[in-house]
DNA sequence: ATGTCGTAACGTTTACGA
């Protein structure tokens, strides 16, 4: 089962960007953030007729997130646990089958928080607690699963090319590193560095000052798994290239094989 | 070079978020 995230930075503009990879790559789920649109403003009929069944969590303008599935997806839920209040579309779950298991899917796109600190950086810190909680209880669930997505989070300093250049952005604080970490320590696998450990792997590159031509790029969307899913781990990816095509999202697809 | 996008709205331009 090839499982890809992919923030596409706006439906609308992007769909035909989205279609072709969906054509070359060949996932069968695909765990989208940035939607930029409401729920009945998605468009189902480019997917469907490519055997994706669909499941959305927009909101106008901003945010959102969505599941392309060519499995059934069972047991939808939208929304992250933890704050009924919170009128931002950033979470969406569902249970898919295998071929001997079940998995359960975590699409998330995690508050950028600038300008940190401000009252952005205090959101982003408080989903990252709800975060934690969501996946302390998927880790004592015998489901295996996984939570993919944009994180905001630049990991480490190999996962930038110019890691002095964020020393103040809100991805890559000190306390934005330590709340990403607190959550893998609860026993996830970053999937794809298990088989990359090596610097220069990136999935964003800012649209300014060329930072594409420069290859000026951070790595900040992951699939994190737990360790039932970790142990179906078969290979994992970045589509790096479609980056430099017309009309390119500023993220590309990270994606991972899994055995299940 | 404060450099680019995508989306919304009292829209042919500005504001916001990233």
């Amino acid at each position: 089962m090839k499982i890809a995230t992919f923030n596409i930075n706006g439906i609308k503009a992007r769909h035909h960007a989205l279609t072709a990879w969906l054509d070359e790559a060949q996932p069968d789920v695909v765990l989208c953030q940035e939607i930029k649109s409401v729920d009945d403003a998605f468009p189902h009929e480019p997917f469907e007729a490519r055997g994706y069944n669909v499941a959305t969590h927009g909101q106008k303008g901003f945010n959102g997130v969505a599941i392309l599935s060519k499995l059934t997806l069972e047991s939808v839920t939208r929304g992250l646990p933890g704050d009924d209040d919170d009128p931002q579309a950033r979470w969406i779950e569902a249970i898919v089958m295998g071929k001997r298991d079940a998995l359960r899917l975590c699409g998330l796109y995690l508050p950028n928080g600038n300008p940190a600190p401000g009252p952005k950086y205090d959101y982003k810190l408080a989903w990252m607690d709800r975060l934690h909680a969501r996946a302390r209880a998927l880790m004592a669930d015998e489901m295996p699963a996984v939570m993919a997505g944009d994180y905001n989070v630049i990991p480490q300093p190999e996962d930038a090319a110019r890691p002095e250049a964020w020393t103040e952005d809100a991805l890559y604080l000190p306390q934005t590193r330590a709340a990403y970490r607190r959550i893998l320590n609860l026993g996830f696998t970053d999937a794809f560095r298990v088989g990359h450990p090596n610097p220069g792997h990136y999935s964003f590159w800012d649209y300014q000052a060329g930072a594409w031509e420069k290859d000026n790029g951070i790595r900040i969307d992951h699939l994190l798994l737990t360790p039932a899913a970790a142990d179906c781990l078969v290979d994992t990816g970045i589509d790096r290239g479609i980056r430099g095509r017309e009309k390119p999202s500023d993220h590309v697809p990270v994606w991972a094989e899994l055995d299940l």
